[in-house]
DNA sequence: TTCTTTTATCGTATATTTGCGATATAAGAT
DNA sequence: ATCTTATATCGCAAATATACGATAAAAGAA
Protein backbone atom coordinates (compact mmCIF):
# COMPACT_ATOMS: atom_id res chain seq x y z
CA UNK A 1 0.00 0.00 0.00
CA UNK A 2 1.41 3.30 -1.47
CA UNK A 3 1.47 5.64 1.97
CA UNK A 4 3.38 8.40 0.61
CA UNK A 5 2.84 9.72 -2.72
CA UNK A 6 4.04 13.10 -1.62
CA UNK A 7 6.43 12.74 -4.15
CA UNK A 8 4.11 13.01 -6.59
CA UNK A 9 3.48 16.76 -6.09
CA UNK A 10 5.64 19.65 -7.36
CA UNK A 11 8.33 20.73 -5.44
CA UNK A 12 6.55 23.98 -4.26
CA UNK A 13 3.43 22.08 -2.72
CA UNK A 14 5.80 19.84 -0.63
CA UNK A 15 7.77 22.85 0.32
CA UNK A 16 4.98 25.00 1.36
CA UNK A 17 3.10 21.94 2.80
CA UNK A 18 6.02 20.91 4.77
CA UNK A 19 6.13 24.44 6.28
CA UNK A 20 2.59 24.53 7.41
CA UNK A 21 3.36 20.95 8.82
CA UNK A 22 6.54 22.25 10.81
CA UNK A 23 3.14 24.56 12.34
CA UNK A 24 0.44 22.58 12.39
CA UNK A 25 0.99 21.62 16.15
CA UNK A 26 0.07 24.60 18.44
CA UNK A 27 3.16 23.55 20.64
CA UNK A 28 5.39 24.46 18.25
CA UNK A 29 3.13 27.73 17.52
CA UNK A 30 3.98 28.45 21.09
CA UNK A 31 7.27 27.89 21.03
CA UNK A 32 7.98 30.35 18.30
CA UNK A 33 5.76 33.13 20.14
CA UNK A 34 8.16 32.35 23.06
CA UNK A 35 10.92 32.94 20.82
CA UNK A 36 9.74 36.06 18.84
CA UNK A 37 8.78 37.55 22.24
CA UNK A 38 11.55 36.89 24.72
CA UNK A 39 14.25 38.19 22.53
CA UNK A 40 17.26 36.34 23.73
CA UNK A 41 17.56 33.08 22.77
CA UNK A 42 15.54 31.04 25.10
CA UNK A 43 16.06 27.18 25.49
CA UNK A 44 14.91 25.42 29.16
CA UNK A 45 12.89 27.97 29.43
CA UNK A 46 10.48 26.81 26.88
CA UNK A 47 10.41 23.88 28.82
CA UNK A 48 9.17 26.10 32.31
CA UNK A 49 6.32 28.46 29.88
CA UNK A 50 5.05 24.92 28.22
CA UNK A 51 3.07 22.31 29.77
CA UNK A 52 5.03 19.32 28.06
CA UNK A 53 7.95 17.25 29.48
CA UNK A 54 11.69 18.73 28.68
CA UNK A 55 11.84 15.58 25.91
CA UNK A 56 8.93 16.62 24.21
CA UNK A 57 9.84 20.25 24.01
CA UNK A 58 13.77 19.35 22.77
CA UNK A 59 11.37 17.15 20.08
CA UNK A 60 8.94 20.12 18.81
CA UNK A 61 12.20 22.15 18.54
CA UNK A 62 14.47 19.91 16.30
CA UNK A 63 10.74 19.76 14.12
CA UNK A 64 10.96 23.44 14.18
CA UNK A 65 14.87 23.14 13.24
CA UNK A 66 14.30 20.47 10.44
CA UNK A 67 11.89 22.43 9.11
CA UNK A 68 14.11 25.49 8.92
CA UNK A 69 11.89 27.69 11.04
CA UNK A 70 14.27 28.16 13.84
CA UNK A 71 18.18 28.34 13.91
CA UNK A 72 20.07 26.79 17.22
CA UNK A 73 23.48 26.94 18.65
CA UNK A 74 25.18 25.80 21.39
CA UNK A 75 26.23 28.02 24.08
CA UNK A 76 28.10 25.76 26.74
CA UNK A 77 25.49 23.29 28.26
CA UNK A 78 22.85 25.10 26.94
CA UNK A 79 21.32 25.46 23.14
CA UNK A 80 19.77 28.95 22.13
CA UNK A 81 16.79 29.12 19.73
CA UNK A 82 15.98 31.56 17.78
CA UNK A 83 13.18 32.32 15.06
CA UNK A 84 14.78 32.22 10.98
CA UNK A 85 12.84 35.25 9.77
CA UNK A 86 14.14 34.55 6.65
CA UNK A 87 12.49 31.36 6.37
CA UNK A 88 9.58 33.02 7.12
CA UNK A 89 9.63 35.60 4.99
CA UNK A 90 10.11 33.33 1.95
CA UNK A 91 7.37 31.12 3.05
CA UNK A 92 5.10 34.15 3.60
CA UNK A 93 5.72 34.79 0.31
CA UNK A 94 4.68 31.90 -1.26
CA UNK A 95 1.67 31.67 0.64
CA UNK A 96 0.68 35.09 -0.45
CA UNK A 97 1.63 34.36 -4.13
CA UNK A 98 -0.84 31.10 -3.92
CA UNK A 99 -3.44 32.61 -2.25
CA UNK A 100 -3.87 36.27 -2.53
CA UNK A 101 -3.09 36.12 -6.24
CA UNK A 102 -5.57 33.48 -6.95
CA UNK A 103 -7.96 35.19 -4.63
CA UNK A 104 -7.88 38.50 -7.28
CA UNK A 105 -8.40 36.79 -10.46
CA UNK A 106 -11.27 34.66 -8.98
CA UNK A 107 -12.87 37.20 -6.31
CA UNK A 108 -16.10 35.54 -6.72
CA UNK A 109 -17.13 32.02 -6.45
CA UNK A 110 -19.80 30.17 -7.78
CA UNK A 111 -21.02 28.44 -4.63
CA UNK B 1 0.32 8.20 27.71
CA UNK B 2 -0.89 11.75 27.58
CA UNK B 3 -1.32 11.57 23.61
CA UNK B 4 -2.88 14.77 23.12
CA UNK B 5 -2.24 17.81 25.33
CA UNK B 6 -3.49 20.15 22.39
CA UNK B 7 -6.20 21.66 24.99
CA UNK B 8 -3.59 22.90 27.18
CA UNK B 9 -2.57 25.86 24.70
CA UNK B 10 -4.85 28.82 23.82
CA UNK B 11 -7.50 28.63 21.42
CA UNK B 12 -6.04 30.65 19.14
CA UNK B 13 -2.79 28.51 19.08
CA UNK B 14 -4.97 25.84 18.92
CA UNK B 15 -7.32 27.29 15.64
CA UNK B 16 -3.26 28.20 14.09
CA UNK B 17 -1.95 24.91 14.29
CA UNK B 18 -5.47 23.61 12.61
CA UNK B 19 -5.34 25.56 10.17
CA UNK B 20 -1.90 24.72 9.21
CA UNK B 21 -2.89 21.47 9.56
CA UNK B 22 -5.17 21.39 6.70
CA UNK B 23 -2.22 22.78 4.75
CA UNK B 24 0.07 20.37 5.53
CA UNK B 25 -0.35 18.20 2.83
CA UNK B 26 0.82 18.55 -0.42
CA UNK B 27 -2.28 17.22 -1.93
CA UNK B 28 -4.54 19.51 -0.08
CA UNK B 29 -2.43 22.23 -1.65
CA UNK B 30 -2.71 21.02 -5.09
CA UNK B 31 -6.37 20.79 -4.68
CA UNK B 32 -6.96 23.99 -3.25
CA UNK B 33 -5.02 25.59 -6.40
CA UNK B 34 -7.32 23.72 -8.38
CA UNK B 35 -10.12 25.27 -7.16
CA UNK B 36 -8.77 28.62 -7.15
CA UNK B 37 -7.64 28.25 -10.69
CA UNK B 38 -10.43 26.72 -12.39
CA UNK B 39 -13.07 29.41 -11.35
CA UNK B 40 -16.02 26.94 -11.42
CA UNK B 41 -16.76 24.12 -8.48
CA UNK B 42 -14.40 21.01 -10.00
CA UNK B 43 -15.73 17.59 -8.67
CA UNK B 44 -14.63 14.96 -10.17
CA UNK B 45 -12.00 16.89 -11.92
CA UNK B 46 -9.91 16.85 -9.14
CA UNK B 47 -9.45 13.40 -9.28
CA UNK B 48 -8.73 14.02 -13.24
CA UNK B 49 -5.58 15.98 -11.96
CA UNK B 50 -4.41 14.77 -8.86
CA UNK B 51 -2.39 11.27 -8.66
CA UNK B 52 -4.48 9.87 -6.02
CA UNK B 53 -7.64 7.44 -5.92
CA UNK B 54 -10.85 8.63 -5.76
CA UNK B 55 -11.70 7.74 -1.81
CA UNK B 56 -8.32 9.47 -0.67
CA UNK B 57 -9.08 12.70 -3.00
CA UNK B 58 -12.95 12.69 -1.27
CA UNK B 59 -11.20 12.13 1.98
CA UNK B 60 -8.89 15.45 1.86
CA UNK B 61 -12.14 17.64 0.74
CA UNK B 62 -13.18 16.32 3.53
CA UNK B 63 -10.57 17.48 6.06
CA UNK B 64 -10.28 20.80 3.85
CA UNK B 65 -14.15 21.39 4.38
CA UNK B 66 -13.56 20.30 8.46
CA UNK B 67 -11.26 22.83 8.35
CA UNK B 68 -13.44 25.25 6.90
CA UNK B 69 -11.17 26.16 4.30
CA UNK B 70 -13.38 24.69 1.34
CA UNK B 71 -17.41 24.96 0.80
CA UNK B 72 -19.33 22.63 -0.61
CA UNK B 73 -22.56 21.87 -2.01
CA UNK B 74 -24.77 18.88 -3.50
CA UNK B 75 -25.37 19.57 -7.05
CA UNK B 76 -27.34 16.59 -8.46
CA UNK B 77 -25.21 13.59 -8.62
CA UNK B 78 -21.88 15.38 -8.25
CA UNK B 79 -20.18 17.95 -5.76
CA UNK B 80 -18.96 21.58 -6.35
CA UNK B 81 -16.58 22.86 -4.04
CA UNK B 82 -14.87 26.28 -3.61
CA UNK B 83 -12.48 28.06 -1.72
CA UNK B 84 -13.87 29.53 1.28
CA UNK B 85 -11.95 32.83 0.96
CA UNK B 86 -13.39 34.42 4.17
CA UNK B 87 -11.97 31.80 5.99
CA UNK B 88 -8.60 32.17 4.44
CA UNK B 89 -8.16 35.80 4.99
CA UNK B 90 -8.91 35.23 9.01
CA UNK B 91 -6.50 32.78 9.21
CA UNK B 92 -4.17 35.20 6.90
CA UNK B 93 -4.73 37.97 9.57
CA UNK B 94 -4.05 35.68 12.53
CA UNK B 95 -0.76 34.16 10.97
CA UNK B 96 0.38 38.00 9.91
CA UNK B 97 -0.28 39.25 13.67
CA UNK B 98 1.78 36.01 15.19
CA UNK B 99 4.77 36.56 12.47
CA UNK B 100 4.95 40.04 11.32
CA UNK B 101 4.13 41.81 14.35
CA UNK B 102 6.73 40.50 16.37
CA UNK B 103 9.43 40.76 13.83
CA UNK B 104 9.07 44.20 13.82
CA UNK B 105 9.85 44.45 17.55
CA UNK B 106 12.81 42.10 17.45
CA UNK B 107 13.89 42.37 14.09
CA UNK B 108 17.48 41.04 15.13
CA UNK B 109 18.01 37.86 17.10
CA UNK B 110 20.42 36.98 19.56
CA UNK B 111 21.83 34.17 17.11
C1' DT C 1 38.06 13.92 39.00
C1' DT C 2 33.41 14.14 40.37
C1' DC C 3 29.06 16.72 40.66
C1' DT C 4 25.60 19.55 38.68
C1' DT C 5 23.13 21.58 35.06
C1' DT C 6 21.29 21.61 30.50
C1' DT C 7 19.91 19.57 26.42
C1' DA C 8 19.53 15.73 23.03
C1' DT C 9 18.42 11.16 21.98
C1' DC C 10 16.58 6.40 22.73
C1' DG C 11 12.94 3.29 23.57
C1' DT C 12 8.27 2.64 23.88
C1' DA C 13 3.10 3.18 23.93
C1' DT C 14 -0.71 5.11 21.76
C1' DA C 15 -3.19 7.99 18.44
C1' DT C 16 -3.58 9.93 14.05
C1' DT C 17 -2.75 10.19 9.13
C1' DT C 18 -2.53 8.41 4.63
C1' DG C 19 -3.84 5.48 1.16
C1' DC C 20 -6.56 2.04 -1.27
C1' DG C 21 -10.40 -0.98 -2.76
C1' DA C 22 -15.00 -2.10 -1.88
C1' DT C 23 -19.34 -0.63 -0.99
C1' DA C 24 -23.16 2.57 -0.06
C1' DT C 25 -25.78 6.54 -1.51
C1' DA C 26 -28.04 9.80 -4.48
C1' DA C 27 -29.82 11.46 -8.66
C1' DG C 28 -30.46 11.73 -13.53
C1' DA C 29 -31.04 8.77 -17.81
C1' DT C 30 -33.05 4.84 -20.28
C1' DA D 1 -37.60 -0.25 -12.38
C1' DT D 2 -32.87 -0.54 -13.83
C1' DC D 3 -28.56 1.41 -15.36
C1' DT D 4 -25.07 4.79 -15.17
C1' DT D 5 -22.49 8.40 -13.13
C1' DA D 6 -20.59 10.90 -9.28
C1' DT D 7 -19.35 11.10 -4.70
C1' DA D 8 -19.04 9.69 0.19
C1' DT D 9 -18.04 6.42 3.59
C1' DC D 10 -16.32 1.96 5.56
C1' DG D 11 -12.72 -1.18 6.66
C1' DC D 12 -8.28 -2.12 6.67
C1' DA D 13 -2.90 -1.78 6.45
C1' DA D 14 1.13 0.83 6.93
C1' DA D 15 3.47 4.92 8.23
C1' DT D 16 3.91 9.12 11.20
C1' DA D 17 3.23 11.90 15.03
C1' DT D 18 2.91 12.71 19.89
C1' DA D 19 4.18 12.10 24.42
C1' DC D 20 6.83 10.45 28.29
C1' DG D 21 10.62 8.62 31.25
C1' DA D 22 15.22 7.07 31.16
C1' DT D 23 19.60 7.78 29.72
C1' DA D 24 23.53 9.80 27.19
C1' DA D 25 26.40 13.68 26.23
C1' DA D 26 28.68 18.07 26.96
C1' DA D 27 30.53 21.62 29.65
C1' DG D 28 31.29 24.44 33.64
C1' DA D 29 31.82 24.26 38.94
C1' DA D 30 33.58 22.27 43.11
Amino acid sequence: MATHKKEEFTQKEQDLAAFAKALSHPARIAILKVLAQHKECICGRIVEILPLAQSTVSQHLKELKNAGLIDGTVDGPRSCYCINWKAFAKFSQEFNWLFNNLKIKNEKSCC
